[in-house]
DNA sequence: GGGCTATCGCAAGGCGACTTGCGTTGTCGA
DNA sequence: TCGACAACGCAAGTCGCCTTGCGATAGCCC
């Protein structure tokens, strides 16, 4: 028994079109990926739950790859703050915590797969530079504290944030080991003391 | 013309066996993934390159992931040298150079993509247990550091290494960026600095 | 309200991964 | 040397991803 939304639609349009068409197959595809991870979102099983053709999918979005790109961009963009806690530890323990927990829900590994699958180039692009966003704004923090004095001013933010956040992304992708609050402290300290003035 | 060992093998046998079929299909698995990276690697091009029939191959390995597996774990286990200068930072720029050095062959994204497959339970241990003894030999340089005395004697080797490889591989497979010498160390000089005595 | 067009459903088909049942051939041991 | 059995070839078929051509329809504009 197919879930309807208690809206102005009274017998359900038969066929949807456009922008309602691409809004029930995003949500599908969402449920069925937080439900059954990446392997249960088969096109025909999100067509299905949509109510539309396989068909339109790939009209609409050219493969499953971008398809599940666009649904879960819609759903996990606001996912990294920014803290601003005016120490530079601190404000790191809490982005990678924040990122970390991302990373855990079911959601988190899947963006990490769908991000390494083999690309074309403009879906290649639009991945780096996905990522680069983020180690950009993370970056910040660290700037912040090279204005505040906190750190030495000839660091390499960028050298900084990847030492930091790449592990996280290892850990999930190739070691399959979880990310501790532990070794968060560790990874934080060691990166702060290299960062500190001597 | 297919190249024959020059071997007790007359006529050269119609039908490979055992040995000497694997050995050939892990050959023409190598041969196609240098060529042509990983879509090259079709079950079907693998098997017709080897003079073998696919499902020879599926009997085999079981799938096509396996196979590629096995064909790139015998072609690159003595990638990662453990130099031993007397110098920290010397021996992880090696140390991460040739690391980088093989990342950026045909083979070393393959390896890479591989290890990060939706996977089985057995696999994925096997795959976890590859990269963490890479982690650990790394571990090595750290802790031998400590030992000379180069290093403050409560750090912790495990944040370091991670923090100096996982960059490389984040950028390969998230960023799509080079791993330049200049970044390298960088990253270097990071750690080092953090590990360093205050 | 009637017509037009972009959009969608549908059927058919290709390709690659993977499976299965059966016929065929190597090869090793009696 | 000659079976016998294990190992391979072959054919047919399933499933998921993806494409294409055609007919049907929804929705917007007049």
């Amino acid at each position: 028994m197919p879930k309807e939304k208690p809206e102005t639609a009274p017998p359900a349009p038969l066929r949807r079109r456009g922008a309602a068409m691409r809004q029930a197959v995003l949500a599908a595809t969402v449920q069925l990926l937080a439900e059954g991870g990446l392997e249960a979102a088969t096109v025909a099983a999100v067509a299905a739950a949509a109510g539309v053709h396989e068909t339109s999918v790939y009209r609409n979005w050219g493969s499953r790859e971008q398809l599940l790109r666009e649904a879960l961009a819609d759903y996990s963009d606001q996912a990294m703050p920014l803290p601003d806690t005016g120490n530079l530890r601190e404000d790191l323990r809490r982005l990678l915590a924040a990122l970390a927990a991302s990373l855990a829900t079911p959601e988190g590994p899947a963006l990490l797969h769908l991000s390494l699958a083999p690309q074309t180039l403009e879906t290649r692009q639009s991945r780096d530079a996905y990522w680069a966003d983020r180690l950009e704004r993370a970056e910040l923090l660290i700037r912040r504290a090279a204005d505040r004095g906190e750190i030495r001013p000839d660091s390499e933010p960028r050298a900084a944030v990847e030492a930091l956040m790449s592990p996280l992304f290892a850990r999930h992708l190739l070691l399959g080991e979880p990310v501790t609050p532990q070794f968060l402290d560790a990874l934080v300290a060691l990166v702060v003391d290299g960062l500190a003035p001597r």
